[in-house]
DNA sequence: CCTACCGATCGGTAGG
DNA sequence: CCTACCGATCGGTAGG
């Protein structure tokens, strides 16, 4: 009855599920597949029964990711929202992501650069479509006098993330990416003008 | 005459120097003594004459560009500034250090995980260490009600600079320190009473 | 998914 | 700094 094809192999999905942990915290290459193997239960060996290949396995990790990270600034590029909204709203969907997944949004990051040739350049491709996404919502601020600048500032407060957020602190995603909100539109330097 | 101890050794310099652009560009664990050994032009036995192990090299990497990193803070501290001039001068230092190096920031901000043991818990000290010069700096300023999380935002802008930063592109390590600092200042929303 | 294994490469050493 | 080598581990495969 089922269709056999292509299920959702949840073998494959614990697979990428450690992996991706593992790649996280340690790196792709200090990870090997012994490891993998020993984190889902099974010798290095057996893996490829699931995937093809270790490469294989990053390239879906990152895959994955980039979409997870695209889709939400998409979705909120689509709503009538003020700019400073948008960066909020913005904010707290990069934020969420990272928080649902400090490891795979690491890997993101800075692990995509283990990949080689093709799926290189696919993932270098996602990764400035994401950062186009953001100019956009940056580019609308009237503070931004240097759109290029204001995002690299926006993008790189939003990415600093996942190098010192833990899921158990006391701070919601969200609280986290308002008060980043906040700071970035508001400012550290005094108001010229107190009310 | 010369006495024979700890003079420069300039090989070994050069092994460091090696060892950092590829520790930087690919990673630790991607790069082997043999690669090292291929850029200094020897092999990788060669090396053990002058370091004693893989992760001295790296111990020694990270330490260097640690305390270059926190002398830049310290002399700062020192001067007699108002808050706005000591984040800008700070601002200067760190991006200087970034642009004078690139990889060795990396290496100090990420491949320091490589370490094991108590070299490693040194390296945690002295980034610790760091952070509390920016503590500093930052907790001085008036519109930073959450000194914390402006200390995040400040540093996550000074540390993305190694991710996109190229020492032949356009700007002059001082104009993007001072492009963040006056967006740090300002900040991105708009201003409630234009003049 | 295991047994058993492959060639390649790893960090590092002995001896000169 | 080279020659020659070490045991360990790597990603991956054949065959069941």
């Amino acid at each position: 009855m089922a269709v056999k094809t292509s299920t959702p192999t949840p073998r494959r999905d614990q697979i990428l599920e450690e992996a991706a942990r593992l790649f996280g915290r340690r790196g792709y290459h200090a990870t090997s597949m012994r490891d993998i193997g020993g984190a889902t239960g099974m010798l290095a060996g057996s893996l490829y029964s699931h995937i093809s290949s270790k490469e294989d396995l990053l390239h879906r990790i990152v895959l994955e990711a980039a979409h997870t990270f695209i889709e939400g600034l998409e979705a909120i590029r689509a709503e009538d929202l003020t700019p400073e909204d948008r960066l909020r709203k913005a904010m707290r969907a990069h934020v969420a992501v990272v928080a649902a997944d400090v490891d795979a949004a690491w890997v993101f990051n800075h692990e995509w650069k283990a990949l080689t040739g093709e799926r290189r350049e696919e993932i270098r491709r996602l990764r400035r479509r994401y950062e186009r996404l953001w100019d956009g919502i940056v580019r609308e601020l009237p503070g931004a006098a240097d759109p290029r600048f204001a995002r690299l500032l926006v993008l790189s407060a939003a990415n600093w993330t996942y190098t010192w957020y833990r899921p158990d602190g006391p701070l919601s995603p969200d609280e986290v990416a308002d008060r980043f909100t906040d700071l970035l539109l508001a400012g550290l330097g005094t108001k010229e003008e107190e009310r």
